[in-house]
DNA sequence: ACGATTTGACCAGA
DNA sequence: TCTGGTCAAATCGT
């Protein structure tokens, strides 16, 4: 264990190295970045292993038979989650200065190197359309693993709370396709989207294909900030903040004793009334860095000694 | 009462 | 015209 918590370190550490460069981008080499990048993931997926190689939580998973995920979805996330932040980085200082060249190839180098085709290559096995239709630049897709025990008809939890708004029987699947939007799409006007089917040759596993980008969890009025110090945050208070953890690998890994929480509801998570905003998430910490992101790094150590604290203690 | 889900109707793009 | 995507009334669950 103590190793997993020096390879987080590490690993936050490398991502602090990197902050000032990130700031520069427009100045910085791409292939500099790329490999600084690609060192950060290796470190957290080597965490995320050790994590799971320890005899407790494999224990845990094993009862809870999760299903394994894919370490290329871990990288995939974690890679989406590094482009999510150095794209606004790039948007950030298109905004604010007016020389556009550098910055272009700046943008096209990095998403071309990092987005797009490659990442989606990674999540999807299936072929590609070539042929793009209007919205399809912002569409990812992947494949998630359903749960194999409980309800399987539930779509694969991904951290955020989605609203279901549709199902429709598509031509040629054998299972009908179900759309979703952000529970905040009211409030907070989120475009996020998403699909879920079921493959027609596995229906263990579900193929999510992901429209628009959360803006609910970025805007100053959004639930992403936790709720003001109060006397006592209970374990359950905790657990229901896991459920929201976008990156399903860390969930169940920092999730505490896995009771209720495999198998959750219907399809989306839901919050009672009082904790209907999840704290923010370790990406959204994370990442998410907005508009100021001089503490993005710092916010990390305190969101994880936060998280990690009570379990030291508990055992 | 309120919010989520279901499901047939409707609409727009290919 | 066909199909996928969305709407919205009815229904359900808390």
């Amino acid at each position: 264990m103590d190793e997993f918590i020096s390879l987080i370190l590490q690993g936050v550490k490398l991502a602090k190295d990197l902050e000032p460069a990130v700031q520069n981008l427009a100045t910085h080499q791409n292939q500099e970045m790329i490999s600084k990048l690609d060192e950060i993931i290796r470190v957290f997926i080597s965490a995320r292993e050790r994590l799971s190689s320890h005899q407790d939580v494999s224990q845990m998973l094993q009862q809870q038979q999760q299903p394994q995920i894919d370490p290329s979805l871990q990288e995939y996330w974690l890679r989406t989650k590094m482009v999510e932040l150095f794209q606004s980085q790039l948007m950030a200082e298109r905004m604010s200065s007016s020389s556009g060249l550098e910055n272009k190839q700046a943008e096209g180098g990095l998403a071309m190197e990092l987005s797009g085709r490659d990442v989606q290559a990674m999540a999807s096995s299936s072929a590609q359309r070539p042929r793009r239709r209007k919205d399809d630049a912002d569409k990812r897709t992947m494949r998630v693993p359903a749960p194999r025990m409980g309800n399987t008809e539930i779509p694969p939890e991904d951290g955020y709370t989605w609203r279901k708004y549709g199902q429709k029987e598509i031509l040629g699947s054998r299972f009908p396709r179900g759309y979703y939007r952000c529970t905040h799409q009211k409030l907070y006007q989120c475009p996020a989207k998403k699909q879920v089917q079921r493959l027609d040759d596995d229906p263990y596993t579900f193929e999510v294909t992901y429209r628009g980008d959360h803006i609910c969890h970025m805007s100053a009025t959004a639930p992403s900030v936790p709720p003001p110090q109060l006397p006592e945050i209970t374990r359950e208070m905790t657990q229901s903040a896991m459920a929201a953890q976008p990156p399903p690998w860390l969930e169940f890994s920092l999730g505490g004793s896995g009771s209720s929480m495999a198998a959750a509801g219907p399809s989306t998570v839901r919050y009672g009334k009082e904790a209907e905003f999840p704290v923010a998430d370790m990406a959204d910490v994370m990442f998410n860095s907005g508009s100021s992101s001089s503490n993005s790094m710092e916010s990390i150590f305190t969101y994880m000694e936060g998280k990690w604290e009570p379990e030291e203690k508990k055992n």
